[in-house]
DNA sequence: CTCGTGATTGACT
DNA sequence: GTCAATCACGAGC
């Protein structure tokens, strides 16, 4: 089982955002979008890669929020397991990425359209880390919209991708 | 250390 | 045919 606290992500706002999967409509590779909130949309890019996004808002609007990073809690042996990575490797190189972090959690084409709300996957209330500041900046690796920061992070962690 | 480029699937024009 | 919300690796400073 694995843990891990997520310190960076980026919103993409459907139909207002032309950065965004969904501003073009509903299609079959982003309908889990599509979905009320509390859904894993699960998408796959550049060939080689998965990123993993929590669908928000209510249904049919497609708004979700791009994971792009975590701060390893727990089962990090099995995260660098994935990662073929060897065990002097240091944490922050397992989840300090959107696909880093999927490979690292073995996050697939399987896990799209999981219900956030079930067993497998989820998110809870960090009751041991409530303090901290959140800076914002423009999105990564995108071309258009790239004036909107929309991308938030936690100041200061070592665990972001930047 | 930074920078440039190759890998390679799926959806849309 | 083109483009995409990326990463790893090798070359060169």
């Amino acid at each position: 089982v694995f843990i891990g606290r997520i310190v960076e992500v980026e919103a993409y706002l459907g139909k207002t955002d032309p950065a965004s999967h969904t501003y073009r409509g509903k299609t079959k590779r982003n309908e889990v979008m599509f979905n009320e909130g509390g859904y894993l949309y699960v998408y796959f890019t550049y060939g080689m890669h998965y990123c993993c996004n929590v669908v928000t808002e209510a249904g049919g609007i497609g708004h979700a929020v791009l994971i792009r990073a975590l701060e390893p809690i727990s089962g990090t042996d099995k995260m660098r397991k994935n990662r073929g990575l060897s065990a002097s490797d240091p944490d922050k190189l397992l989840t300090n990425g959107p696909a880093k972090l999927c490979q690292a959690l073995g996050i697939d084409k399987k896990d799209n359209g999981t219900d956030l709300l079930g067993d497998e996957i989820f998110i809870c209330d960090d009751k041991a880390h409530t303090k901290f500041a959140i800076a914002s900046s423009p999105r990564i690796g995108i071309s258009s919209a790239a004036d909107k920061k929309w991308r938030y992070f936690i100041k200061e962690n070592s665990f972001i991708s930047k």
